[in-house]
DNA sequence: AACTATTTATAAGA
DNA sequence: TTCTTATAAATAGTT
């Protein structure tokens, strides 16, 4: 017979709320696996150290983490801690991903948190060391408010974080500069 | 214009550590920018909270959350401690089932419980407020955070600043954004 | 950083 | 939830 129907290819959709809550549902599952997957690859790949949380709407709490999530945050205590040579800053992107055919038989360990007291000390011990991850904070906050901005106050933004960051001793000087640019921006 | 000679398209690769160091940092900034997409796409699509941390071989700290890593990282807190040691529930659904190929070294971790916590319709009325700040907020934060951060610190915010303002101009921010900004979202 | 050929991810539908 | 399929997105290799 014919093909019949084509069926419906994939739409591009606009990104906000899903109210049907069954369609929602199956977006988040959909898409909560790509995205641990993705960042499996990109730990592979990259040699980096991952740690994620996803909260569903349900109240559903998953997580994801390579090497672990102790070891993720301990990472990030330190450099929170000011730990030398160490680098911590927010960002804002997305991605989601699916591994079709990474490993041929390497396998993953799922753990259910909740049955392991012992994980629920490290949990707590990732709660401290993402309180401290302020920058993340800022980060996440600018990467938000980017949208509102224009790109004359991007460019502003930019320059002035330019200054700040080349400067040794900003502590003073950065008040005066950011002050500058907020009423650059009010314009 | 002239297309001239065709470029080599997307490539199949294996899924493993990319041993070029220079291949490799690319492949991670690619990648990390479009895994933060993603989850800010998951976040606003099925109103999930997310935390996501990623840390470079080259041990810089980059992360990712709505409505903000604290808050995450809390909520996690809270469903692990609200499930005292003599009542554990189990696990609401078992997922251990659909697993994924990823890498040997790599650990997921899934948690679930079924505490509910309605503490989310609360959040997101916090960040819809942050939201209008618009750029005075983000420069009063700006301006409070700055001095938790390091010389190191600010230089990455700037260049990360810096990215985001380029990509304006290409992109139109269409999938930058995080989570709480979907009204500006592609129309 | 920009460009494409391709591979992936997915929205809808079944 | 899983499969299908058309189409949107991501991205590896190049320039």
């Amino acid at each position: 017979m014919l093909k019949g129907k084509a069926r419906a290819g994939r739409k591009k959709i606009e990104i906000k709320r899903i109210e049907k809550k069954n369609a929602r549902e199956v977006c988040f599952s959909k898409r909560r696996r790509t995205l641990f997957n993705k960042a499996g690859e990109l730990s592979l790949l990259c040699n980096a150290n991952i740690a994620a949380v996803v909260i569903s709407p349900a109240g559903r709490g998953f997580s994801f983490a390579h090497p672990s999530v102790d070891d993720v945050a301990d990472r990030l205590a330190s450099m929170a801690m000011g730990t030398p040579n160490n680098h911590s800053v927010g960002g804002g992107c997305h991605d989601s991903g699916e591994v079709t055919n990474i490993g041929q038989q390497q396998k993953i360990e799922y753990v259910e948190l909740q049955k392991t007291l012992e994980k629920l000390e490290k949990k707590k011990r990732v709660q401290e060391a993402m309180k401290k991850e302020r920058a993340g904070h800022l980060m996440q906050l600018l990467n938000s408010e980017v949208n509102l901005l224009g790109q004359d106050e991007l460019e502003e933004l930019h320059n002035k974080l330019s200054d700040l960051a080349s400067s040794t001793r900003y502590s003073q000087m950065q008040r005066v500069l950011v002050c500058h640019c907020h009423s650059h921006i009010s314009k």
